[in-house]
DNA sequence: AAAACCTAGTGACAAGTGTCATCTCCGCGT
DNA sequence: ACGCGGAGATGACACTTGTCACTAGGTTTT
């Protein structure tokens, strides 16, 4: 019997997917969590086989969650689930300790397959995902990353700056460099590539 | 039994939903689609009780779906499903006759009642919705929104002015019009209000 | 037909943004 | 001690964006 733990912050798609796996004889879920903090505290209580979580989710997201437990030498082994667009975030997914990294886009027997076969000890990639993660690999620093992020909600420059505690000058020599890096034509257009990377 | 077709484009949610709705005796799946087209192309064939749609997919969304519908005279009810940062779609999805909307954050057993009471003849609209929905109505004219989404993806005024057939002034007419409609202090800062409203 | 509107455009100005060369510290290695 | 490189700042300049008052040509209203 394989044991399950859910972590996915929309409860529809989270009670969704629960359902989906208890149908198979072989698994059984043992919880479910609406974010990574969450997971955290439950993972005080039960031992679950393998922790199935989304990506984006509040508070903690799932990568955090992943490096949590890879830091605690948790047993578990994590399988990653997200959507195509953020697939940037699969090297970094791995390299904390992830096993497999699941697109929400393949069809749902393909979940089952993959966490029977991670039990068995292989990682398992969506071969669609390989591809793309070879390549391009994130050339934002932390602090071009930072007003990057201030910049796609819509702050002044100004603003941003304020809120790193920086001049202004400095931010906009950040977010020339985002710019120039990233081959875009302004600052929202460089946001909207980093985020279909992932790197924001 | 009531008859359900599930249209929802990210196959793994799909899957999932299907299952979930299949563990209630009284439900039976007739069938998934990924998009508007697919389901509509689907209905020409079977005829559910109900539709069961997400609104954010390719080629022609949940709402769309739910117009056709309604000017096909088709009798299947719909029920939209969203997220909460998308709930300024619910006066749309209303006027295209939608007969319930339910938040994906909701837990999984509300959609299972909620398809039921909709087979009974109810409305049903999430309670924490139908607040929001009262106040707030879309003030951006069409051009409005079409320069804002043209912005919101980075593009300069000189290239919405060519893809609308517009002179640049004017353009930015346009976007210091919705800027100043959304109290935004941007045009990024008015896309993002926008977004996050439904309007955009 | 005059008045009231709506859509589009213009011109001018202030403010914000993007680029680049250059400067100052400060920590680091040898 | 010396040079090197990184982080942050500065100033200058061109370009883009936001605002506003005003114009010109069409439709509707009345």
């Amino acid at each position: 019997m394989i044991r399950v733990l859910v972590v996915e912050d929309q409860a529809l798609v989270r009670g969704a997917i629960a359902a989906l796996l208890s149908l198979d004889p072989s698994i059984e879920v043992l919880g479910e969590a609406s974010d990574g903090k969450e997971a955290l505290r439950q993972l005080q209580h039960i031992t679950p086989d393998v922790v199935l979580t989304d990506i984006e989710m509040p508070h903690v997201t799932g990568l955090e969650l992943a490096q949590h437990l890879q830091q605690g030498g948790h047993q578990a082994k994590v399988v990653i689930m997200t959507t195509f667009s953020r697939a940037g975030y699969i090297r970094r997914a791995m390299s904390y300790g992830a096993k497999a990294f699941v697109l929400k886009e393949a069809p749902s027997e393909y979940l089952i397959n993959t966490i029977k076969k991670v039990m068995l000890g292989q990682k398992i990639i969506d071969p669609e995902l390989a591809l793309s993660a070879l390549d391009d690999v994130d050339p934002l620093t932390d602090k071009e990353r930072k007003a990057l992020r201030y910049a796609s909600d819509g702050l002044t420059t100004a603003q941003i700056a304020t809120s790193l505690y920086l001049s202004e000058g400095t931010v906009r020599n950040y977010l020339s460099e985002a710019i120039s890096k990233l081959n875009a034509t302004n600052r929202v257009d460089a946001a909207r590539i980093a985020k279909q990377k992932g790197w924001l």
